[in-house]
DNA sequence: CAGTGTCCTAATGTTAACATTAAGACAATC
DNA sequence: GATTGTCTTAATGTTAACATTAGGACACTG
């Protein structure tokens, strides 16, 4: 790294990524449940942009996978059905893999010091919302540690929809969801730091498997198969 | 399926799509070459259509990781460096090992059909950029055929950006590429046909391998781990 | 002469008005 | 009575004018 690489690169964005940030919060806090159309005029009064902007930050939550758009019937939030649920596990799985394979062998020790900070956040979140922030954070500094651009550019795609997933889901088991997961992710930084690839692997895939497990119980997803 | 399910949902398309098609052809073909900027002016005065299209359809292609787009600086044709084409490499790689799993699982005849049409395909190319085409549908259609729809969306995110690294290098060795690539494909086919996963996993991995150590030739990317 | 500040220009970002479309209600028809 | 056709309406798709910005040329200053 050269000189100075703690200043952030004070990037200006245009109105459309203020408004995507903003809906995207608007659907996580449950303004917008599952199914609910969102509307280019209503959105932009609200929030008093053009419909512009609001159209350009549609198509970047739909990038996101929070949102389907279809011609001239507009943007609704998306609901996930039990085989989407499958399909997030198992491409979150494979994609995790090869971030983890990248962490184990090129990571720098300040990438992993950054990404034991966000598991050590876990244990001051009570909230199960913050619970699942910090859980979507940890995974983040995992791909971030990875230094692969279009690994990050591909978790991203589907990050949010898992974000979405725990939120919809954890009321389903609370206790058992905030129970060991600081725990777990705990030993996933160990495993991390130990530079051990295959011990990482083993420890990554129970980890997405006791989280989806957890979470959907009582419903038929569990029974699909996962590879690995 | 239900009745005729021969018939394509007839989907309407906006002015935006027909945007993003008729550019990335033009990049395909050379006409904007990697660096090269794509104004909005231009673009709408050219195609006969306003900015607002134009706009949306550039968006569309930076999705694709065609084009790179900044604040007020307009979008560019992207350059693949050495380290880009690793990603892609290892990325294509995660991808496809869980689209194979996934064809082997539970894919129908009728698709592993169509699959082997693709492949049939190829050797009645001549023309290389025929043959990139039909290389990149033949992937297309194990995407496809793994019935895995964020799997494909995945594969799309980086497919244009595979076609175009195919399309630069392609003349850096025309005949190594030309040479076993239809040979491999079939072998493809039939492995995928036998349900052996190991076997296709395999046999896939040698075949990223073979078009990447042909294509990367001269270059020092060859030099860079690549996880399997 | 290096560095800074000011202007200009050509592009993108944004807005509001206009055109087109999809979905539902309802009447007409077989 | 089920189907088809038309109309209405409320939304999105599209356009063109306006506002803002990044980059470069050039003069100014230490």
């Amino acid at each position: 790294m050269s000189e100075q690489s703690m200043v952030s690169p004070a990037r200006r964005r245009g109105l459309a990524d203020e408004v995507a940030d903003r809906i995207r919060e608007a659907i996580f806090t449950g303004a917008y449940p599952p199914g609910a159309q969102l509307r280019e005029v209503e959105l932009s009064g609200v929030m008093d942009v053009s419909r512009g902007p609001v159209r350009e930050g549609l198509r970047i939550l739909e990038r996101e996978g929070l949102v389907r758009c279809a011609w001239h019937r507009g943007a609704t939030v998306i609901t996930l059905s039990a085989a989407d649920v499958t399909e997030l596990h198992t491409l979150r799985g494979a994609l995790e893999d090869l971030a983890v394979r990248h962490v184990v062998d090129r990571a720098s020790d300040s990438d992993l010091d950054s990404l034991a900070k966000t598991a050590a956040a876990m244990e001051r979140a009570d909230d199960p919302h913050e619970m699942v922030r910090c859980d979507i954070a940890f995974h983040d500094a995992v791909f971030a540690a990875a230094g692969h651009q279009r690994l990050a550019e591909a978790w991203d795609a589907i990050r949010c929809q898992v974000h979405l997933f725990l939120l919809t889901r954890i009321n389903v088991s609370v206790e058992g969801y905030l129970g060991g997961i600081p725990r777990e992710h705990q030993e996933l930084v160990t495993a991390l730091r130990t530079r051990d690839a295959d011990a990482a692997l083993a420890l990554f895939a129970v980890h997405r498997h006791n989280a989806f497990d957890i979470l959907t119980a009582g419903t038929d997803e569990a029974s699909a198969p996962t590879h690995r």
